[in-house]
RNA sequence: GGGCGUGUGGCCUAGUCUGGAUAUGGCGACAGCCUCCUAAGCUGUAGGCCGGGGGUUCGAAUCCCCCCACGCCCGCCA
């Protein structure tokens, strides 16, 4: 404990390990808003991220822009050949939910009209030959969307330190090269003229016929770029992607490239027993939860506090609800199929954001009334005093910390971290119930030093969770 | 049909890799606790043949096999 509070926020920061580590995820198609079903990538990607830095490594979160892909071509030819006056009124003035009505149109003519069918097809066959008038109609509509989706995941508290569109890796010649070595590789065969990796019983094509680049192939310039930049990958991607995962991990093992990407695979959050989808409109948008969770986080703040301004409720209900919101999704195991529902989303008791959250105010409160010089804690509290049951246990729990990052990290593993919050949370409010603080016959200092160390670890684990740690609420 | 994953009280969940003693918590229900540092808290009660069956073992939620249910995938889509 002595070390917890000697180092402050650096407790639990793993030895420096001189390693890049390089993490994808989210990289959704700008085809329209990020809904719950898709949230859960980036959540646990930089939930991930954030506990790998924890753990020493030099970290770079990146999404990888899919700005030439069929989707962005159904949403170009929306934009480029529907009226707005023919779609319904969009839910909310943001950008990406204005452009995935032209998305969600685009797929419904494109199902019951063949000529717009051959359209979108014309569309894809262009951005493959290279016309860059095509190509600049992608990119604009792409990142649009993309601006609208980078909103929603900021006020979640993440962003990506890096973007990396699937155009620039055929601009590059990226996408040529990886297709040579691919040719090289005694497991790779062609049908039709279409080049293909023989893995088991399957063929997984990397070209058409034609020679334009299939995903396969674009996928693993992108992983052998990515490879040339960092120590370590890791990617966050969908259970959907679990085969094309298996296959990219062979073909990049063939070709002797390192490092091959750990993958974690997530399933998906579905909605009423469905999996979400953004082609139907068949979703729950990342944006209206987040309005949600605010707002009953700010009914929740108003039951029990009449003293504060206007301006401090809304500070407050931002950072009670979107935690509630993360918090949620990061609880469960990646693997484990979730079904969303609201009062479990917006639950602020028990095994939540808030339940922490308050564990940390209440810490901050008792400090701050203290009013001490909270340095002189360290050099005057005689910590061997604190020898009562719900101390020790309190401390016990504080001291593992370091442990949990080093597991949570080797098994790549998120959900450990929300759990450990929880636990110490769950502690420290039975701690705060038994153990007088500020009125402490005795042992007020080296109590103060506990709740100090706690108020300090429950922080920086909400830090690591990507939620604010709140001074009151 | 094949591959991968998931299955733990009414609901959600930890533990499964690395087997160990009465299976962890939460929500909900019921019963209590604010003259005392924030009750978004705390305490107690009820509720479980850990999907089913077989096996390995002194010992299995955990390892092996079979089966069942659910999800995802099985395109010259991504």
């Amino acid at each position: 404990m002595r070390t917890c509070l000697e180092m402050g926020e650096k407790f639990g920061e793993l030895s420096k390990k001189n390693q890049k580590i390089t993490v994808e995820h989210t990289s959704a198609n700008p085809n329209g808003p990020l809904h719950v079903g898709r949230a859960r990538n980036p959540i646990i990607g930089d939930t991930i991220s954030r506990i790998y830095t924890k753990a020493g490594y030099d970290v770079e979160t990146q999404f990888y822009v899919d700005d030439i892909g069929r989707q962005v071509a159904i949403l170009s030819w929306g934009i480029s050949n529907i009226p707005e006056s023919e779609l319904p009124t969009s839910d909310r003035k943001k950008i990406d939910h204005e452009l995935v009505r032209y998305y969600q149109e685009a797929n419904r003519r494109m199902e019951a009209d063949e000529g717009v069918a051959d359209g979108i097809k014309k569309l894809m066959k262009s951005i493959e030959e290279g016309d860059e008038n095509t190509l600049r109609i992608f990119s604009e509509n792409s990142d649009k969307v993309m601006l609208g989706m980078k909103e929603s995941l900021e006020r979640l508290n993440i962003l990506h330190d890096s973007y990396k569109t699937e155009s620039s890796l055929i601009v590059d010649c990226s996408v040529d090269s990886a297709l040579s070595k691919l040719e090289g590789l005694e497991q790779c065969e062609r049908e039709d003229n279409a080049l293909y990796f023989e893995g088991g019983e399957h063929k997984i094509f990397l070209t058409r016929g034609d020679g334009t680049s299939l995903y396969p192939l674009r996928d693993i310039a992108y992983h052998i770029w990515k490879a040339g930049r960092a120590d370590q990958l890791i990617d966050v991607l969908g259970e959907d992607h679990k085969v094309h995962g298996m296959f990219m991990k062979n073909i990049l093992e063939a070709l002797g490239i390192r490092p091959i990407p750990d993958i974690i695979f997530h399933s998906f959050v579905s909605f009423e027993g469905k999996r979400m989808s953004t082609r139907k409109g068949a979703y729950v948008t990342l944006d209206e939860i987040m309005d949600l969770a605010h707002e009953r986080a700010r009914d929740e703040v108003l039951k029990r506090r009449d003293d504060l301004s206007q301006d401090e409720v809304e500070k407050i209900a931002e950072m009670v609800g979107l935690g509630a919101v993360r918090y949620n999704i990061i609880r469960v195991q990646p693997e484990k199929p979730m079904n969303f529902k609201w009062d479990e989303a917006l639950n602020f008791q028990g095994n939540s954001a808030p339940f922490i959250q308050y564990a940390h105010a209440r810490a901050f409160s008792i400090i701050d009334k203290w009013g001490g010089d909270e340095t002189k804690l360290i050099s005057e509290a005689d910590l061997d005093r604190l020898d009562e049951e719900g101390e020790i246990r309190l401390i016990k729990k504080l001291a593992v910390y370091p442990i949990v990052i080093d597991s949570a990290a080797g098994l790549k593993a998120p959900h450990i971290i929300a759990n450990y919050a929880y636990d110490v949370s769950a502690q420290f409010n039975q701690f705060y119930r038994d153990y007088p603080v500020l009125k402490a016959e005795e042992k007020m200092i080296e109590r103060l030093a506990l709740v100090k160390a706690s108020k300090n670890i429950l922080s920086d684990v909400l830090n690591i969770l990507g939620i604010t740690a709140p001074e009151y609420m």
